[in-house]
DNA sequence: TTAAATTAAATTGCATACAATCTAATTATT
DNA sequence: AATAATTAGATTGTATGCAATTTAATTTAA
């Protein structure tokens, strides 16, 4: 006795181990560069991916549903939207409503690629290296926190 | 009958909602931005937040030896590194045994600036928005995740 | 031993991210 | 209507990330 044991809120907070921010931020990285080979094939970069995946749903969105949906501000995906366009895979207009909304579809070309997109989630399912029942679990959880995170 | 269901596989396995690595990418990234008043109270990032927490721990470093705790190689820990110098807080010195190797350690100013740090861990729990019975079972996902995906 | 191979950092080039600011268009106010 | 406030994108500046290359030091092999 006479032994206090130092509190974790002193000594082990600030430990990486146990933070919770840290594999999310690791894991995260670590899936984007496992899906490089496979996008590499298509031409395209991670985000600009998530991005064509937006598209392809088939509505015409301007850039700040865009945003909303994928979180990410003008600042991102402006430039990125003028790399697609000179891919020739998107088309951006001013809509005639609103000059100041600029809207994005897919051009006939962006539309094809999704056609050999198809076969990415199947080569990189299990990139993550867990079992069925916890990728279900996971997204879950972050599903969940992405919409409470967003919230407040 | 004669309606075929289209299978995931076609239609809806590019969904981004169908996603795993979409909201692992956005919370992750949601997360960082939650850190960041904090972090700006102290004058850090939060790529040289964690990185200062790996010195905090105590021992001499190399350049390598943080890129495998981090998982970050030197185009991104060099330059970082130089500017966690410049703000004084380590000092970066070529090993004596092998003068390839640059060793990293905290100067008195970066191991003061733990005390402050100390806060953080508190200020930001809960910022998932998730229960904490949730927190653990993430943790428990990603952390076995990391170690798979990135021993393959 | 001396050349070849390897290794650790640093450097270069490209693509995000995001805060902050700017500009033009639209809406709300007086 | 004229001005003020707001809004959507674009722009600017800073900080990552990472692949690929380079440089210098060390180790391996012939």
């Amino acid at each position: 006795m006479g032994f206090k044991k130092k509190s974790l809120d002193e000594d082990e907070c600030l430990r990486l181990d146990n933070q919770i921010c840290f594999p999310l931020y690791a894991v995260s990285k670590e899936v984007v560069r496992k899906y490089k080979p496979f996008l590499d094939e298509i031409g395209l970069t991670y985000t600009q991916y998530i991005v064509m995946m937006v598209i392809w749903e088939g509505k015409k969105l301007s850039v700040q549903e865009l945003g909303e949906r994928l979180y990410l501000d003008s600042g991102t995906l402006t430039p990125l939207l003028v790399k697609l366009e000179k891919k020739g895979l998107v088309e951006r207009s001013r809509s005639h409503k609103d000059e100041r909304v600029v809207e994005i579809a897919a051009t006939e070309k962006g539309t094809g690629l999704k056609v050999q997109a198809r076969e990415i989630p199947k080569k990189i399912s299990g990139c993550l290296g867990i079992s069925v029942k916890d990728v279900i679990t996971l997204k879950k959880i972050l599903d969940k926190s992405l919409k409470n995170i967003t919230e407040s």
